[in-house]
Parts: C-alpha cells; structure tokens; sequence
DNA sequence: AAAAATAAAACGAACGCTCGATATTTTTAT
DNA sequence: ATAAAAATATCGAGCGTTCGTTTTATTTTT
C-alpha cells in the first residue's frame, strides 16, 4: 500500500506537467515538488489554504518566491495539482482492491479496509481535499463531486451484487453506501480524536467491518 | 424545534454583548444582527469565511462598513458571536430532548432524531462551524472539540447504560457513538447529495435508526 | 557554461479596519 | 403640533498593510 511515496507521485506529476514547470531536471524537480506539497499540505491542513500566503510557503520550505513560481503559474494551479492527483490516486487505489471475483462480502471487506488504509498512509492529503474542495474553480468542484460519488457506488454495487446472489440482506443500497462513506470519511477527518484514544487504523477497520457486517449479513453465525 | 428564530437567537446574541455593540436600539440591533449572520453564513458557506472579504458581506447584505463594525469590532470576532452561539443551542436542545426516564432503546431514537432534526433546521450553522473550526483562536478551537465529545458522550452514556441493563448489545460504546456521530454529521456536510436524491430528514432518521438498532439490539424481533 | 535558486524590490489589487460627514430617529421645548 | 436639539445609526472614501505575482541582478549548483 506505500508503494505510494511521495516521491513517485510527484514524479507523475512532473512528467505530465513537464511543458508547465519550468525546471528541467527531473531529480531536482521531484525534490523540490515533495517539498511544495508537504508544506502546502502542513500549512493548509492548520489554517486552511487560503490564509496560507506564499511568502508562508516560501519561508517553511525554504524556497525563495521565484523558485516557488517555477513549479506553478498560480496558487490556483498549485489547489488544482494537488487536487487532481489526490483524485487519480484514490480511483487507481481502490479499483484494483476489490477484485470482481471475491464473494461480496469479502469484496466489501476489502473494500472498506483499502478506503482506510489508504486514507491514513494520505491523511493529510484527503483532509486538505475535503476542507478545501468550496475554493475550486467550477469544474474542478464538479469532479471533487463526481469522486466522492463514483467511491460511493463501488460500496453500492457490492451491496446490491450481494443482496441480489442472497448472500447479503440490504433494504437500501444507497442510503447504507452513503453511512458506509460517511464513517470510513470519519477516519481521517477526526484523526486527532482518533489517535487521543490510541485508535489504530486495524482496530477501526475491524470496527467498522464488524458494524457494517451486522447490519447486511443474512445469519449472524460465522 | 423550530421555536429557535434567528431573531430570538439574535436577540440573546444582543442582550449578552449589549457592552461590544455599539447599537443600542434592540429593534434595530436584533434586524440588523440576522441579516448580518444570515448573510455571513450564506457567503461562506458557499466560498469559506476567509475567502469573503467583508466588503462582500457589506454588498450582500446591504450595510456600509461602518454599519457592519457596530456590531463586532473586528472579523475574528463575527467567526466568535457565530460559533458561540451554535454551539451553545446544540448543547440546550440535545440535553432537554433526551429524557433520562425512558429505556435506553426509546433514548437511542431520541437523540438521533432530535440531532438530526437540529442539524436540519441549523444546517448552514452546523456546515460553518465544521468548516471554519480551524480558523479559531486557540481557546475557541478548544471549546470546539470539547462540544463535538459532549455530543458523543450523550450517545455513549446511553449506549452504556443500554448494555448495562441488558437492553443493548454493544462491546465497544466509545468507537460506536463515534460513527453513529459519524453518520449524523453527514447529514449537514452532504446535504447536497441528500437532496439531490430526495431523501428526507425523516426518511434518513428511520434509516439511520434501523440500521444501528440492528447492531445494538439483542434480538432482531419487534 | 548552463541550469536553478536566491534575495530583494516593486506592482496593482484587495484586504481589514477607521473615522469624520451625513442621515435618521427620538427627545425636548415651545 | 411642530420645530429645534440631541442621540443614534449609517455611510463610504481612505488608511496602512498584505496579498499574489513579476522582475531583476546575483550567486550557487551541476
């Protein structure tokens, strides 16, 4: 699951940004993008993205003002950046951890346990996508809405698969994905509440899987 | 439930920082305090309260700039009054809708239902102040979370006693109130997708209801 | 020598906020 | 009842500051 560094990810991003940012070389570009973005994201994540100035962001990294601009044209197109790989990467991750030929409980097992082991290796970056999503321009709004229901219907399609072999019971596929969303979002937006209780992320999942699975089972043994 | 007016609200707001404000006229103080709130609420709640100058809130609302510092004596202050407030009708209205006479269970539906209804007829002040915790002074922020773990102890406390009294299955009433909180804050963060699907208050209470009950009840029956 | 980063200055725009001028309402005096 | 006076409320141009952004000449790194 952290075959996801930062480095990796910033990398995508240089390559396919690479007719933006100015700078040549891809090593001192993934440095310094790392840095950009885990200062962004520690700022942000304390006091929100639009209080934080780039003179912020340039003193906690250590990167002068005509630096920063080398990666980004804008502080919208820095939001933007962060944004639409935070997107990509949850699509990418949670896709390929529900495997269609599990039975349906064991796909909603997986499913549940990759949201949040996910979430907690990128806390900080799923925080700032929730928190930050009002300041986007309109369409970047409108795919923050379109990802948070297309992980909603990956929950609804497994329920519905299951209720429909008899192998689950579920009266109300949507309205149980939504609950289901709204405790697995609850990991990393409370984390502070979490981590004060010495909650760890297995204790959670195993919570939240026992939770869910006696509201859907059919028979309660096993 | 809906006997909390804004003007009533507005009203108490005036009487107990008569000393701040610069207004003496309860008439004129209270009208002008809704609209302001209102206003506030409105705007930043659509682009975040840092992103709205206070010109906005003087264009929207209609008050000059000097009007508008009558009534606080500086931005951080408007974000104090509003939250203030909030919190403290949530506080009243929870504690006088749980009634420690009934059983457990009938507790259960009770303070689902009375937060729901709350969060319904509040909800842009409820998104507001989830939203903008962050930007609090220090001690402010503190007052926040403790709110957010009184609400919670409400539902642990009953969820204790249920089990207490062999009433309520639960093994872990601490991670249990957590999401049971977990899915009634959704309620006012995703609004939008609620309405989109037309689910109503009343309809996502009986779910909500139905569904936890199935966890923490002995037997499926009645 | 090329590429990248730096420090510093400057730009106009927008920010939170103030304050003397003005308008409105209430009180007082006739 | 009405006008003058006082109290109250509103106005909005302008204050100093900070913002995002660009540019410059210089230094550092590769």
């Amino acid at each position: 699951m952290a075959l996801l560094s930062m480095e990796e990810i910033c990398r995508d991003i240089f390559r396919e940004n690479q007719h933006r940012i100015k700078i040549k070389k891809e090593a001192v570009a993934v440095r310094n993008l790392v840095n950009i973005f885990h200062t962004t994201l520690k700022i942000s994540n304390e006091r929100g993205f639009q209080t934080m100035s780039l003179r912020d962001l340039s003193r906690v990294s250590g990167l002068s003002m005509g630096a920063l601009y080398s990666y980004f044209s804008s502080k919208d197109e820095l939001l933007e950046m962060i944004q639409n790989q935070g997107r990509r990467i949850t699509l990418k991750v949670l896709a390929r951890c529900v495997d269609p030929g599990d039975t349906p409980l064991i796909q909603l097992r997986g499913a549940i346990r990759a949201h949040l082991y996910l979430t907690e290796v990128m806390q900080p970056w799923f925080y700032f996508s929730y928190m930050e999503a009002k300041n986007l321009s309109r369409e970047q709004r409108k795919k923050a809405i379109e990802n948070e229901l297309v992980t909603e219907e990956i929950f609804m399609r497994i329920l519905e698969e299951g209720a429909q072999k008899g192998e689950l019971e579920v009266d109300n596929p949507p309205l149980t994905a939504a609950v289901i969303k709204a405790m697995l979002q609850d990991w990393y937006l409370k984390r502070w509440k979490y981590s004060r209780r010495e909650v760890s992320v297995q204790a959670y999942a195993d919570f939240v899987i026992g939770f869910v699975e006696s509201v859907v089972r059919k028979n309660s043994s096993n």
